[in-house]
DNA sequence: TAACAAGTGCTAATCATTTGCAACTAAGTT
DNA sequence: AACTTAGTTGCAAATGATTAGCACTTGTTA
């Protein structure tokens, strides 16, 4: 399921009667060399083909990254920020996420058992797994203590200390 | 948590600087009445009052299930329609989903310990849960059978059984 | 290499959700 | 019991991510 190239990308789209184009390709390409734990929205991504100076159009992306998640290569992110975001689907690496309603702050972590209760769930109904996801909903001491939202400056953002696990920026 | 009446709401809300309204206090009325496995989006809700001859713009609407959310008394769900769906939060009923990328039906299904894990993870942190909601998407055999989506008839519809791990009570 | 369905890139819709604002009303205070 | 002042509501208008329509282009397979 991972190491793909533009040959197995090909094969495996030519197994369902879909095509490999060179945007395909490129986006493919992308989160590949992304570094481990990023992700992008459908317009990051635009944005970094751009600078590259690859011109994909925003719908072509929004298709590709869909039927790519379909297919499991990528793997679709609900994060709080309103839009998804996409990374590649390696299911070794799989992490999760943990959401304070009031900081709105998003916090990864790893935990190897969700996974397996997952494929125990598949397994018993016959299916098969794409993909994982928990979400945990919390809130973080420190923005109880600040009052909530409504209350917040709102210049003020939780320093909360990002757990271990946590991703880039 | 759970059994809120209209004075522990009030207290709720009140502590935090917010108001009981008789638009909060009906929109739980109706999930604290709907039956359990059963979730609006907002836009039904707004159906659901309508049709009781209770008027709440759909702005309140969005609003209060938003705030009733962040304060814990709603699940907010995302499945796979595109919208939002919410329900009373029960943590001892807390259901999870699977959904095919294919056919995209969700099945609802309950595990325990996708709970304790949350806890634990939130616990190491000094958080406090709010909610847990692991998500597994996955392919059903039948949807492979029928060829992917761009290939299946319109009308066709998955008839998998339903798994009777399936929710609630 | 021809034939054709799939894919691309525009632009124009969708559609759930949010926001600005004037009028209204809980809650706490005299 | 009236008074004050934020929080709330309900419109209508604005967002913003995602999708759809369509003419043109291009992988794939025969």
């Amino acid at each position: 399921m991972l190491p793909y190239t533009a040959n197995t990308l090909k094969a495996e789209l030519n197994s369902r009667g879909w095509r490999l184009t060179p945007q395909r390709e490129t986006i493919l390409h992308v989160f590949q060399n992304l570094p481990h734990g990023n992700h992008l929205s459908a317009d990051e991504l635009h944005h970094v083909l751009s600078q590259r100076g690859e011109t994909i159009s925003l719908s072509t992306i929004y298709r590709s990254v869909k039927l790519m998640a379909r297919m499991g290569i990528l793997r679709e992110l609900e994060l709080a920020e309103g839009h998804k975001h996409y990374e590649l689907n390696r299911p070794q690496h799989h992490h999760h996420h943990m959401v304070c309603v009031q900081c709105n702050k998003t916090v990864e972590f790893k935990n190897d058992s969700i996974l397996k209760q997952s494929l125990k769930q598949v397994d018993r109904d016959g299916l098969q797994l794409i993909d994982c996801q928990l979400t945990v909903t919390t809130i973080c001491p420190e923005a109880i203590r600040m009052g909530w939202p409504s209350e917040l400056p709102s210049n003020w953002s939780c320093t909360r200390a990002i757990s271990e696990t946590a991703a880039e920026e």
